[in-house]
DNA sequence: ACGGTAAACTAAAACGATTTAAAATTTTAT
DNA sequence: ATAAAATTTTAAATCGTTTTAGTTTACCGT
């Protein structure tokens, strides 16, 4: 390996100073009076020598990595490493990399990466919570450390943030099984439940029943650890079938659960939708693949990782301490067969 | 924001020397006869100014950024999320970041990319590669940077890899397809096709049809373009079905198109596997909840990834160049319900 | 010819660690 | 007691950039 070209060696051969070299490459050429023939020379010598900046040298000078760090509960879940493509694409566009960390739900496991992340020097961070307070982030924001929460937010927070409308969208969402004539409408929720976007749903959920004037029995709050999510539910699942108490529609919080509930319901040879109806937070493409397909609530994932990373470059690029930014974004939802009561899954498809 | 501890803050409150707090740090005081007791002495300073070295300047002055880079052609593809997902893990639990790259299996945008991460000296490369040729691996082998090639490999080869066995997978696919009756099989192949593992794919497909004594005519062979890819799974099952050519089973290479083969043959209301069996190459959880459900060859994700880790690190930690570990893992067989013969699509679920 | 100003460029410090070569101190051997 | 050897510690260079605070040169008006 031959060792690199430094920027030294840029300005000796011209008989320049480092000073010269450095601000052009920096594009302070202008700014600093350096003539435009000596710019132009300059150049063209790193052009020749195939001068490339130390990244490392140049991030230790500065402070700035030229990185991002992108904080998810798991980057295997289909709903994150989506977001994760877009932000990856919108950042390697900018200059920036993008390093990427699973906390699994854990407060602890969080911190600890965001405290390393820091460690690195990260330039900003873009993160799915799983914080059970604000505290930690208004300390971020206090420190003047840019980064921007997605997806699940705070109330007393001071951090800039982008999510959706999870309200409107379970309210939608619970409207539409009430159209289709069903009363008896069970919840599945992922704990811990603190988690805001949880919390959102469920009080969508919980207003648009009590808006058509239907009691939700505690027992049709369905609460599913995130460490223990598939036993969980087969276990609801399994009772409600022995015991026939199955509700006439399942509402589930996320792509996972609404995943579970498909497998489950199909081991125990419960129709969708004709035993129960089935409709889910989140999309993925597979939902149109089932038997039957399954309605849901989508989000608009290319628009939250676009919005986050203008807001987290934003907060970048400005000097000062940036005033927050809170964009909240609609949700759509995608009727399929799930959830409509005329559509049969055992009407033979041809 | 208070400024941060330094070495030198450490050093200068015992009335010590930088080297010996650094060296304490670096674990090698025993090395340089630094005595126990002062050791202990700059241990507990540390803890008590709370020092965290700066990664920064360490990485500056060593060229070690503590940092790999991982390539593959779409995080977002779940094949590749969850051995990101692994490999993070082990990343982290050693000490490293992860840097994400989706190339698209654009062989021009990986090499760049590749040079973005070198640039940013990252200490080595996990690297799914889209390239046709081994000649910009073996550059990167020459120039002795840590990298290993996963999934997909090269002939002419002097890098390290962790690979499945394509060949013996696909003939296993294929041999189940036989054994259920069927001689009428298509390949579904995703294109560009100089991809090794879609090579070797073919060949275990054509040697095991050989086996049977089965021809297999040119049109059986279905090359579909990664960029257009659902349009052309669309197409060929469109024009099976109106032609009446339709095949006995289909054979796809990788998971998503095993889905669209799903969704398309559902909107044709084919039955699977009445009309067409399908087998894939790539599991997913969603492929349990399916009508039917859909029988895979399964790659080892974890082992994959650990050995890919393991290899890496082996090299990062070797002073001289390492020579090439090459490792090639077995690949299991599910059959599930969608290659199967007595079992119907139709059959009421209760 | 001289002070003043603008334009173009430079020297040197700084960032915070690692590492080489050497110095200071202590121990051992005679 | 002293030289030699072993142990422990240090000073200073170094990595490659950015940036502060000048310096030099040329030109202007009077």
């Amino acid at each position: 390996m031959t060792k690199r070209v430094s920027l030294a060696d840029v300005a000796n051969s011209l008989g320049l100073s480092k000073t010269v070299v450095s601000l052009v490459v920096n594009d302070k050429a202008d700014a600093h009076g350096i003539s435009k023939k000596t710019q132009k020379r300059v150049m063209e010598k790193i052009k020749e020598l195939n001068y490339q900046p130390n990244v490392l040298a140049r991030g230790f000078r500065t402070g700035k990595t030229q990185t991002i760090g992108l904080i998810v509960s798991d980057i295997s879940n289909r709903f994150y490493s989506r977001i994760a493509r877009h932000i990856e694409d919108l950042a390697w566009q900018h200059g920036y990399g993008v390093v990427i960390c699973s906390t699994d739900e854990k407060t602890e496991k969080e911190r600890k990466q965001i405290r390393l992340l820091l460690d690195r020097r990260v330039d900003g961070l873009i993160i799915s919570s799983s914080q059970d307070e604000a505290a930690f982030f208004n300390e971020l924001k206090e420190s003047g450390i840019p980064h921007v929460l997605i997806d699940r937010v705070f109330d007393q927070m001071q951090s800039s943030s982008v999510s959706v409308d999870n309200y409107g969208g379970a309210r939608m969402a619970t409207r539409h099984l009430l159209a289709q004539g069903v009363r008896d409408i069970a919840l599945m929720v992922i704990s811990p439940t603190h988690i805001s976007t949880i919390r959102q749903r469920i009080n969508g959920f919980l207003s648009a029943m009590q808006d058509a004037g239907n009691a939700v029995p505690e027992e049709r709050i369905l609460s599913v650890p995130f460490d223990t999510m598939e036993a969980a539910v087969k276990e609801y699942l399994q009772y409600f079938f022995q015991s026939g108490t199955m509700p006439q529609a399942i509402f589930t919080l996320n792509n996972n659960l609404t995943s579970l509930c498909i497998k489950y319901l199909r081991k125990l040879s419960i129709s969708i939708p004709h035993e129960v109806m089935l409709i889910g937070f989140d999309d993925t493409e597979y939902f149109e693949y089932t038997q039957p397909t399954i309605s849901v609530i989508e989000q608009p994932l290319e628009k939250i990782s676009g919005e986050a990373f203008r807001v987290l470059l934003n907060q970048i690029s400005l000097k000062q301490k940036a005033s927050a930014e809170n964009i909240l974004l609609p949700v759509d939802i995608i009727i399929r067969e799930s959830s409509v009561s005329g559509n049969s899954s055992f009407t033979p498809i041809h």
